[in-house]
DNA sequence: GATTTCACG
DNA sequence: ACGTACGTGAAATCA
């Protein structure tokens, strides 16, 4: 394989994080274009790992473009001040990382990587330029790819400029030309966009036959657009000098100083330190060797994309060093030590994939024993002694370890410390799972034991934080319950199933052959391409919007409308139902339920959701089926063990009695202390009527309405929601918060305080930090703005059934009743309970849920039993 | 692995 | 100018 070169464009990322990240240290200065940039460019090094990289820089002294044409970004406003003084500090900053940087008076860093790239074209690399310039696709070649995005991975080959933009890498220069750059100043031709220069282009291959033809009268070419041209010849003239990049620049430098190198770790440390970048220092000295990791516990990389800034926050703990012993030196220690180090590996663990047992057994000190399943076997009851003895059993993710230990027969008893569970409760963002190397099962062992240490400096953060009461009292003692849970599983009748999906593949294939037949060739629904194709190149439909990456949708709500205009997208409906249903619940389940014991088992995730709520993996029984008909033929497939039925106990609308107690808007607590319906209540204000007045489609509006308000909604939202023009959706809004003031003052105080202190928190006192509350991008900003509103609501709800839940198992251990809890979908818990007992344990159960938050506002619980959980009877 | 779609609260 | 209602997980396709 040829070695890599890459090119970075460095004003490209400082700018970009200039404008997205709002950091300054301690002292005041400004430094998050230089966090930022540092970030991206040890995220090149760790995720390309190139073998030579040259990161280049525009020089400070006016250009060639800037001699041939004085107005070259000219209207680029002013830099600002605090951009200027990053801008300086980058270059040193880039060189202490240990980077080759380059820059050559009198010309940009555009073209800086155009002379290095072509030279390493030459001297055998394969070269990537990293950066989102346009200017830049015009060097993609057979040697050459442009690096878009380094996180979402976009690159651009020929094919795919030419995919993008119809026209070839060649005709860049020409295409940029006539479409011109407003914010560079580069005129290009008035009255010609993107679609009729790539046109152009395809047609008549480069500028100069373009005004030929044009000159000409060429029938191509409209008479409108012939105009353009010939008045616009002079300005793609000159645009074409800016825009295409010189490769001759006189570097000092030549490509194979670019070649990796380690950076001095006493450059490294005095440039990050004066600049106080810690967890990006800690990054690039830390890394585990050997058998004892030191490397630390980050958070998964942030992407600026999808929402995150910088902002480090609640850092996981630091990783002490482990070293390795034998069992044997430690199994008397073990019975003896307060505190325990365990961590177990199994298949479907997110540790390492094994279908083998793995326990790494350690002491405060850090030594280490690793056991493999033969010699767990073999050590059986010394491990179970030290599992359950009054040591404090610490461990990363501990629920996965003692389900592993399950499988061996070997029970653990708490008092257990999860320091994974712990980080959740600092910060509850998405964290970054140990990978295990193929066969390499010790390392991510070693790696949880390291983090274990670190329970005495994650309870002093936590108490900080003010989240101790809320992980000792709350999270920590759930996670028994949780397993429990797991661990019973719910009954799946496999045969019903598999009869269901036999029903469902022959309606799947019957509205396959006349989907066939209404295109008239046989085409893969599945696929939003070619059914993109169809519909709109086909068809000739009309494109009703786009998905996120510019493709053009085909979900359900454009298909919706498009089933007006013709037959075909209704029938696609129809098979997407069917063909969802069964690949993903019918065979999604069937693939997992256990053929013992005819039971399937999901493992609810305590640390998934960064509202504090739980979720369900492998498989998410979260999210089974409940509005179609055909989704409740599915849930008829669960059901009760014999003389057993189950019972349903949900929360009702907890989401917005728990914006009335925190709120403590008069109207919303009145409504639900009179028992009201809270739909019709809304109605009644934001429409001026008495509860006789209000017609179904009124409280259809402010159902929605009381969504959007836990939402975030703006009038855009609510408008598409209701199909209505926005300007009343903008007024139903109005109206709400005119007739409830409590909840618009509690919005905008919440908001405020989210503001000041970068986080939110519900009534318990779970946190979820919100940096993006602090970014200058707008889009970004607002996903702020409206997560702020709805964590404490969802939050805070979980929170409640999270106490319900602790309260419901400590009855259940007391030997109350012979019932079972099996599942938490959020507002709903699911027993499975003797017949006899039914009626004394949901009244029970009912009673308990009521008053498992000390709320003013009342809290109110349905109950229903029945043997599956489609057909349940409503109980009293 | 990213993208798209869709199941739930 | 921008993007547009919160929070999840799973499957199929396609590069």
């Amino acid at each position: 394989m040829k070695p890599r070169l890459y090119l970075v464009d460095a004003h490209a990322y400082l700018h970009r994080a200039y404008h997205v990240l709002v950091l300054n240290n301690s002292k005041g200065e400004p430094v998050g274009a230089l966090f930022g940039f540092a970030r991206a460019l040890l995220q090149i090094m760790k995720r390309e790992k190139p073998d030579a990289l040259a990161v280049c820089f525009d020089h400070p002294e006016p250009t060639f473009r800037h001699k041939a044409y004085e107005q070259y970004k000219a209207t680029r406003k002013e830099i600002d001040e605090d951009l200027v003084g990053q801008l300086k500090r980058a270059l040193p900053m880039a060189e202490a990382m240990g980077l080759c940087c380059v820059e050559c008076p009198g010309f940009e860093a555009d073209d800086i990587m155009a002379t290095l790239a072509r030279r390493g074209v030459k001297q055998g690399y394969d070269v990537v330029l990293v950066t989102g310039d346009k200017d830049a696709l015009q060097m993609v070649s057979p040697g050459i790819r442009v690096l878009r995005d380094v996180t979402n991975s976009v690159w651009m080959d020929p094919p795919q400029v030419e995919a993008k933009y119809g026209i070839k890498p060649s005709q860049v220069v020409d295409y940029l030309a006539l479409i011109g750059d407003a914010s560079d100043n580069v005129p290009g031709v008035r009255g010609i966009g993107p679609a009729g220069a790539s046109k152009l282009l395809g047609r008549f291959g480069a500028l100069p036959e373009i005004f030929k033809a044009a000159k000409k009268g060429d029938p191509f070419i409209k008479p409108a657009q012939a105009q353009a041209l010939l008045e616009g010849e002079k300005d793609s003239a000159r645009s074409l000098e800016l825009l295409r990049l010189r490769q001759d620049a006189p570097l000092k430098i030549d490509v194979d100083d670019c070649r990796k190198r380690d950076p001095d770790p006493v450059k490294l440390r005095e440039a990050f330190e004066a600049l106080e970048f810690g967890s990006l220092l800690k990054e690039m000295l830390g890394g585990g060797e050997g058998q004892t990791t030191t490397e630390a516990a980050r958070r998964a990389p942030v992407s600026e994309s999808s929402g995150g800034t910088a902002v480090a926050v609640a850092p996981a703990a630091a990783v002490a060093a482990v070293t390795e012993v034998s069992f044997d030196k430690l199994a008397k220690e073990l019975s003896a030590a307060k505190e325990i180090y365990l961590t177990a590996a199994k298949a479907g663990d997110t540790l390492v994939d094994h279908s083998r047992v793995h326990l790494a057994l350690g002491l405060s000190d850090g030594r280490v024993a690793c056991l493999s399943e033969a010699e767990i076997k073999t050590q059986a009851a010394a491990i179970k002694k030290a599992l359950t003895g009054k040591a404090l059993k610490v461990g990363h993710h501990l629920k996965e370890t003692i389900a592993a230990l399950d499988l061996l027969g070997l029970a653990t008893q708490p008092p257990y410390f999860d320091t994974l569970l712990a980080a959740y409760c600092l910060s509850p963002v998405r964290l970054k799972a140990d990978a295990g190397e193929d066969g390499d099962w010790k390392s991510p062992l070693l790696a949880r034991a390291g983090r274990a240490l670190a329970v005495r400096e994650l309870k002093e953060k936590m108490r900080e934080e003010g989240v101790l009461r809320l992980f000792e009292d709350v999270e920590m003692p759930l996670m028994p319950v949780l397993r429990q849970m797991e661990r019973a599983g719910v009954g799946v009748d496999g045969a019903y199933l598999k009869r269901l999906g036999g029903e469902f593949e022959a309606e799947i294939s019957r509205l396959q052959r006349e989907l066939d037949d209404l295109a008239g060739f046989t085409f893969n629904v599945n696929s939003p391409k070619q059914l993109g194709e169809l519909l709109y190149d086909k068809l000739g439909l009309p494109v009703l919007h786009k998905t996120a990456k510019g493709g053009r949708s085909t979900d359900e709500e454009c298909l919706n409308e498009l089933s007006r205009q013709h037959p075909l997208p209704g029938k696609v409906l129809e098979y997407r139902e069917l063909s969802k249903l069964k690949s993903t619940y019918i065979d999604g389940l069937l693939a997992r339920l256990d053929a013992a014991t005819g039971r399937v088992h999901t493992r609810l995730e305590q640390t998934g959701a960064e509202t504090g709520r739980l979720s369900s993996v492998d498989p998410n029984l979260q999210n089974i089926p409940v509005r179609s008909a055909a989704g409740q033929k599915i849930r008829r497939a669960f059901v009760a063990g014999e003389g057993r039925v189950f019972v349903a106990a949900d929360y009702s609308q907890i989401d917005l009695r728990v914006l009335a107690e925190v709120s403590k808007d008069p109207v919303l607590r009145e409504s639900f202390e009179k028992g009201e319906d809270i739909h019709t209540r809304t109605a009644c204000e934001i429409f001026r009527v008495g509860p006789e007045g209000v017609d179904k489609e009124m409280r259809r509006r402010a159902k929605a309405v009381n969504f959007g308000i836990v939402y975030g909604q703006t009038p855009f939202g609510l408008a598409a929601a209701l199909g209505i023009p926005q300007k009343e959706a903008a007024a139903i809004i109005h109206r709400y918060f005119e007739r409830l003031p409590g909840v618009s003052r509690w919005i905008e105080a919440n908001l405020e305080e989210a503001r000041r202190t970068g986080r939110v928190r519900t009534f318990l006192g779970r946190v979820r930090q919100l940096p993006e509350l602090a970014a200058k991008n707008t889009a970004l900003r607002q996903f702020g703005e409206r997560a702020a509103r709805n964590t404490p609501i969802q939050g805070g709800s979980a929170d409640i059934i999270k106490l319900a839940m602790l309260k419901v198992q400590e009855g259940l251990d007391a030997g109350k009743f012979q019932a079972r809890m099996l599942l938490q979908i959020h507002d709903e818990l699911l027993f499975e309970a003797p017949t006899d007992e039914v009626k004394p344990f949901a009244a029970w159960v009912k009673k308990i849920m009521e008053h498992a938050a000390d709320f003013d506002v009342p809290l109110v619980v349905d109950v229903k039993a029945g043997v599956n959980w489609q057909d349940m009877e409503k109980l009293k």
